[in-house]
DNA sequence: GAGGCTAATGACAGCCACTGACAATTGACA
DNA sequence: TGTCAATTGTCAGTGGCTGTCATTAGCCTC
């Protein structure tokens, strides 16, 4: 961002994104038309599908920035991590250090009230859930490399993710649905929820394994 | 259907629909408008929208049989089975009686065909996507009642559904792009990948437990 | 620093999915 | 058979999105 024209174009597209997710988070996302965002931002229709591909590209386009993270921070982690461990820790840093992802580019309070906005209305729950499986993909060609085995032949790295992509996909729907919306609880359920993992998909659930006896009614 | 006026509307929802698949499978989603459908039927573009909510229920309304179906399956499963299993059974089940459910609407054929459709076709991918999350909150309910746990303080019902539906999802991506696109390569698909799910989730890959030695290359 | 070049924008027309409203038609049923 | 209700067609309109072309505005050279 170096000439004017840059600059320029940058904060015409900041603009535009924070006057989207505003207006989203305000009058909900298919109460607000591609005209109220231009015309906030006070530019015309055209220019704002010039900034984004649609709608929903503007209203996913902050967690784009969060998933790309957070697929970096898998990368980087030591080869040693056993696969689940190194999804795991990539996770929870990248919610340890949502704050400064973010906040470059919108207000973290902003970007929690979008991520309820996207849980609750269906096409951008949908369009969110594609993604999601994209960066499966992604993630699995990951994991095969660190450990060395072949994704063609081998279902268990798309395997591993999927199962890792359910867990999380549960998470944020407690989490958006919860009372406690804040990163710390992210933090906590995620950990909690790949903890039951295990107890979870071991036989029975009758036998109680884990403090939730059945008996309670 | 008894009157002359319900086996009227029968039969123009089974030509919109079947219309519309021919359509989709051949044309593309994309490439299909809902003009073109009505026209086929000789009907009102208004009249198709009176039958179908809109373009996508119309590609996803097959799925959605099969899908129901497996619903009921897994609720009928005996008690006695490990929630894993139930849904094992249920799934493997579908695919066996897939012939019966489907055929009575559609020609299998083109179902299969339509399976291809929505798994390439990026806006059907993620509407399927969306159905399934939603099947997968019913199915963690039968699961919990079934188990006599309490689904808002036990995750565990939701991250076992979560974790079959990931598996599920991967199988589908692999079935649907492989070569051999067959009912037969499906079921085995489906239950190979079960199998791979422990081993994939037991820490390293790099000892070798499941016959896919790292050493190919 | 004037003028040419190119990138960004606006204005306009048009397509398609979808909806509301109302009139016309057609089966149901007394 | 005539009345009632359900089904359908027509029409108008909204909103997302795209192609096209003229206009504007930053950039760069001489």
């Amino acid at each position: 961002m170096e000439t004017l024209r840059e600059r320029k174009k940058q904060r015409t597209r900041e603009a535009l994104l924070r006057a989207a997710l505003e207006l989203f988070t305000t009058r909900g996302y298919e109460g607000t038309t591609v005209d109220d965002i231009a015309e906030t931002v006070d530019v015309s229709q055209r220019t704002f599908f010039r900034y984004f591909a649609g709608k929903e590209e503007a209203a996913l386009a902050v967690q784009e920035m969060t998933v790309n993270r957070f697929v970096e921070s898998v990368r980087e982690r030591p080869p040693h991590e056993a696969p689940l461990e190194a999804l795991r820790q990539a996770v929870l840093d990248g919610w340890d250090t949502l704050n400064e992802v973010v906040e470059s580019v919108v207000p973290v309070e902003l970007y929690l009230r979008m991520f309820r906005v996207i849980e609750s209305t269906p096409v951008l729950l949908a369009a969110h859930l594609r993604r999601s499986e994209e960066v499966e993909e992604v993630l699995a060609r990951v994991l095969a490399e660190r450990e060395g085995v072949d994704m063609d032949t081998d279902p268990r790295p798309r395997l591993t993710v999927a199962v890792f992509g359910g867990v999380m996909r549960v998470t944020e729907r407690q989490w958006t649905t919860g009372e406690d919306f804040s990163l710390r609880a992210m933090r906590d359920l995620t950990v909690s929820h790949l903890e039951q993992l295990g107890p979870a998909l071991t036989g029975s659930w009758r036998t109680d394994t884990s403090g939730h006896p059945y008996t309670e009614t």
